[in-house]
This record gives structure tokens, sequence and C-alpha cells, in this order.
DNA sequence: TTGTACGCGTTATCAT
DNA sequence: ATGATAACGCGTACAA
């Protein structure tokens, strides 16, 4: 037998005295389907399914339970609805970095797309390090989330950490930095096919000398980058060489020392082609401070189509990266699998499309177009 | 009487077939303190006093119970435990957008400080609207997060969504976009100051006719750093005039837009004090292209030290807002606060510092060091 | 030091 | 169309 208080104030036990509600009147006890249920002297069954509109319920008994709810501020509890029902709504979300303009974009598309469809996120950054990676991992599994959105680490080598999440069946989708031979699935441009036409732009602008500045070439992005800049150079008949690829961080700094290391050459190269926008632009400085003029005598090629393009002088052309649609996609694809969409479970990767933009700091000459 | 099942593999009901174990095999049920307490022919009283580290439960067998959990894979049911304890460990946090690099900063000191902690982080988005606003502090709500940090949309004029939380006595922490009526912890810089320390400094660089852009002045960090704008000028002996601040929404284009009116007039300004950094460098670059030399002609200062002001020539002077540290610093209070701590109770503000990061957009004359 | 038993607020399976 | 009742997994008075 339920007993109903009446909302008759408690002095309810208190957990470190907490919380303090603003005054001893505003104390109001949570009410539930049983208060409900007990206003209206009818079972509790039926007002958890008039809750959840089911049709098997009168029209009239259902108004009356809507009412009823609304008069007493109801709020469904979603621990109690998470314990029977096993499922959390919750979709947990692990980056190496949420600072940075790409990924709070992403992120951005992530939370618009799962909040429209009454799903939360919990988010964890693994700070680039395979430890972190896991320790986020175990949180989010304890946690446990409907599925998981994760963009790796750049030196995460296996997918172990995920072995809970695929032996229990709990989705996970990966995307930018992903796993080329995990089969789950991946969200991700053509990064090859984006590094080619960077490169074959540059190319066509003139360049026959063109570094390549990456970061290690542990994760598929930068792999992928250099594999489509090699490509284009060889379909365009120009050598490649080894020592035209400068492994560094990405970072703005390093792309100014990229660029004394540049120019420290023997045969100057004419073409500067980075993995990111940022340590473009720190090489764009570092060259014009030099006195080298960009894009006459160095042109240079970014990646993803930050802010920073349009700040820089000359403006950066760069491969236009579609963070917000990525996130989109990535949180549909995952949310739509979990409502039991089976076509998606087959589906290995989901390419998005990413374009050059042309910009002054690799013109040197009239475009076909535009 | 609890009967375990042995993780028994039973053909168990799946909601819309989901989740899909990746073999029959993996299939395994998920264990429980009863398992525990079955194993070891001991209570559930026991298992769960030994598992929260509970000194009266004797050496040994909390070390069985531990071998034990390990052994089955247990893993504690959060949703069971919140609903008991009527505690969440989650931490509702809104802001205006995510996809700033201040915000995201932000984020990221706060997901730092909460994760070690180990408090989940719900994100949402109110892109600048109240309506959106509302309607995620209600989800925050029925999420029952055990607290919220909130940064207000730029036209909420009051913080009435939030009574529940305070009827509740849910602690709300609000930071940068505050309300100075609030009586919860406002966690700031002093806007008014910086925004005195950045006018002073054109001032002294020799500018008499300085231009505020800024955006509409609803929100307490646009009014502030108006006011601050004003005594400075006023205390340098110069005449305030209205025609001189500049409402727009501080985007780069818009930032443009201002520099053509500033050049239309004239009388024309000898220095430029932009809300932000993105839209002072699109007044720089149209300044630029203008033919107008910076900061010889006109000098410019920002405010937040985005990146931005390292990558535009001239480099943009700025205030350095410590958005780590600010996001440390409010979910470190909040915590403090829902772990008991009486002290964090009465703080009604908390002021970070921020400096004024002179650079060449707006230096012409030596400055007294450095 | 350990065990028993109840309640947290739901949903789901019976029965009526 | 509605009601009674058993889980879901955990925490904790109270008892032993």
């Amino acid at each position: 037998m339920y007993i109903t208080t009446d909302n008759i104030i408690q002095p309810k036990q208190n957990l470190h005295n907490l919380p303090q509600p603003c005054c001893i009147d505003c104390m109001q006890k949570e009410s539930t389907i049983y208060d409900i249920a007990h206003q209206l002297n009818i079972s509790i069954a039926t007002v958890s399914r008039a809750l959840k509109d089911d049709p098997v319920v009168s029209k009239k008994t259902k108004k009356r339970i809507f009412d009823m709810a609304e008069q007493l501020g109801y709020r469904s509890n979603h621990f109690a609805r998470n314990l029977r029902s096993q499922r959390t709504h919750t979709i947990g979300v692990i980056i190496p970095r949420i600072n940075s303009h790409f990924m709070s974009t992403v992120i951005a598309g992530i939370e618009q797309t799962a909040g429209a469809d009454g799903y939360n996120l919990i988010i964890s950054q693994s700070a680039e390090s395979v430890e972190k990676e896991k320790a986020n991992a175990k949180t989010m599994y304890d946690n446990r989330v409907d599925g998981l959105l994760v963009s790796l680490a750049i030196d995460t080598a296996d997918l172990q950490h995920f072995d809970a999440f695929f032996k229990k069946g709990i989705p996970v989708v990966f995307f930018d930095r992903v796993m080329e031979q995990s089969n789950s699935t991946n969200v991700l441009i053509d990064n090859v096919r984006a590094a080619y036409k960077t490169t074959s732009h540059l190319i066509e602008q003139g360049c026959t000398n063109i570094v390549h500045i990456t970061a290690t070439p542990k994760r598929n992005v930068y792999v992928d980058r250099l594999k489509g800049y090699k490509q284009a150079l060889e379909d365009h008949g120009l050598s490649f060489s080894e020592s035209n690829v400068i492994i560094n961080n990405l970072s703005q700094d390093e792309g100014a020392a990229a660029a004394a290391d540049i120019l420290s050459r023997a045969a100057r190269p004419d073409g500067v082609f980075a993995a990111n926008d940022n340590c473009a632009a720190g090489c764009i400085i570092a060259l014009k401070q030099a006195g080298i003029r960009v894009p006459q005598d160095i042109a240079v090629a970014g990646f993803n189509d930050d802010p920073v393009c349009r700040v820089i002088e000359p403006n950066l052309t760069a491969i236009n990266y579609p963070g917000y649609q990525m996130g989109e996609v990535a949180a549909r694809h995952l949310i739509n699998y979990l409502s039991g969409d089976a076509s998606v479970a087959v589906t290995n990767s989901i390419l998005l499309k990413s374009e050059l933009v042309v910009r002054n700091s690799s013109l040197r000459r009239a475009m076909p177009q535009g």
C-alpha cells in the first residue's frame, strides 16, 4: 500500500545538508505516478500507460491524468525508467580535445542532432593520450551509454579498449580519426582525395617542389593525406622526396619552424601543403617575415578551412572540412541505429564531401573559372 | 529470495532487437551485487558496503569481494544508485554556443575538473535564444542534474526559468554571461576594469577619438565593457560621444562593416576598441584594404586573446580572457558546494584576473617596459 | 562485523 | 480499459 504524504513538509534526511532550498516554504516533495494515481483513485499502471500515451487508455482518463500531472508538477524519473528499461538515452563522446575550431564545431553538430531526439551527451577528452582514452571508454561503459561517438587519439593503435562495447553490442561510431580495419561505422572525408586535390592544385599553379607538413603518420587522417600528396606528385610526373615531408605537431609555432627549415634548403621549395590551417598560418607568417612572397615565391595551402583562413594574409587556400555536418551525420547514424533502423547496421563507412577552397595563398595563375 | 542464473545465456527480450552482440558467445548477463554475494555466500549488504570501502567491513571479506567483483566483471549500476541516493553526479552546462574559441576552452576546463571528480557533463547550447535556454533548463531539471553551470544568452533578461533550481536548492553557477542581481555565484572577470585598461592604453598611445565596437548592451559583459570605456575617456579628459559606439553582432564581417562606417566619418577616429577579437580582426583587414595604416593611423584593440590575435597583421592587442581557468574555477566551485563545503555558499562572485596583452595593432609609442 | 528487509519510481506481465 | 504486482540494482535502517 502506498501512502501519500500529501506534500507535507518533512525534515528530510539531507546528505551534506544539501541541497538547501531557498526557503522552507519552497520545500516540495517530488511527485510520482503514485501521487497522481492516489489523487485520482486509479492504479499506477494506468498512469504509467497514460503518460506514455498508450492507446489502450481511454481518452478521458488520459486527460484527467495529464491534468493532474500538470497540477502536481510531475516529472518522470529518468533513473527509475533507465533502471527498468536498461536504456539511458545518453550518448558518450570521446575526442582528443574539445578546444579546437574543428572539434567544437563537430560537437555543436552532435549536440544539435542528439538534443533534438532527446539524447543527452557525455563528453570527455583523451588529450591525445591512449591511456586517457582507455579511462574515458571505461567511464562511458560504466555510465551505460546507449552508444559511443569516438575520434581517436593520435597514437591509438588498436581498438581493444572498446571491446566491452563490441561484445555487448553497444554501437560505436568513429569519426574523423578512425581505424581503417574497424568494422564499426566510420564517418570521415576522403582524406586521400582531398590531399590529392590540394597537391594537384599547387602543381597546377606551377609548383614543382612541394613540401608537405603533417603530424606523425600514425593516424588515418595523416596517413591518407600523405598518400594523396604522393599520388598527386606521381600522377603529375614529379618525384617524391622523403625530405619534403616535415613531421611536427601542426601548431602555429611548429609551422614557423617548418618555414625556417624550408628556407634553409639549397633547392628552395616553391609550395607548402600543411595538414592543418594553424600550421599553415604559422608558416606563412614566418615566410613573410623572411621576405618571401606568398604565393609568388612559395604557394601555401592548409586543411580544415578554419576562420583563420580568412584572416591570414594572403587568405589561405584550404580543404573545407564539414565539421558540423560530420557531427550531425555521426550522431544521426548512431541514433538511427539505436532506434532500430537495421539498414545502418551494415554501413561500414560514410564519406562526406569536402572541397578545396582556393584563396590567394596559392593563387599564382588565373583559375579556370570563379 | 534472489535466484542467480549463473550467467546462463538467455534469449533476452530485446527492444528493437538492440543491442546486437558481436556473437552469441559474447552475450553475458550483467552481474550485480547479488551475484557477488551469492558466489561468496554472504549478504548483499556486505557487498554493497565493501564496494564503497566502508571501514566497517573486515579487510579480508573486502578483499574477497573485490576479487570476485573483478572476476565477474562487475560494474555498479548508476541508475539504481542514483535512484536510491537521489543524486546523479551529473553537472549540466548551458552555453550560448560551443563552437567559439573562448567557449570551447571553457568547456575543456570544466570537463577536466569535473571528470577528475567523477562528475559527468551534460552540455546544451542556447544558440543565444532565451527560448532555447528555457527548454535547456527544463531538460537539465528533468535530468536531475546535481548542479548547473550557465552562461546566459545575450538577451536573457531574467532568471525565472531557473526558479525550479533555486526552489529546490540545486546550485547554479553562472559564468561570463551573468546577471548582476543574481544571488547565485557568478564567475567572471572585471569587464569594467579590463575595458578601462584597454581604452586607457589606446589613449596613452595617443588616441583621442576612440570607437568602441560592441554587441547590444543587454548582457553584463557588454554593459561593463562600455562602462569601462566611458570611464577611461572621462578620466583622461576625453569626451564621450554616442556616435562612437557601434553596436553589431561582433562577427568578422560586421567588423569590416564597422571599418567602413568609421572611414566614412568626417572626424576620422584614431582608435578602435572592439569587444571581441573576431570583430577586431575583420575591422583591421578592412581598414588595411582601405589603405589605412594600423596602428599609425588607427590603433586597434580586441578582447579575449584568441589565437587569431597572433595571426592578424599587425598582431592584435587584446585582453587575455582566461577561459580554461574560468571553466576550472566554475566547476570546482560547484563541486565543492556539492561536496558540502559550506564556505562556498556565501560566495557571491569570483573575479578572475585578466590582463592586457599589448601587441603591434595598438603600439605607436615605446611602452614603459617590455 | 554481518544479515534482513524495505524503498527509490518506473515498466511490464499478468489477471480482471 | 484497468488493476495488482513483480522486477530493475542498490543503499541503509534495524536487527542480530
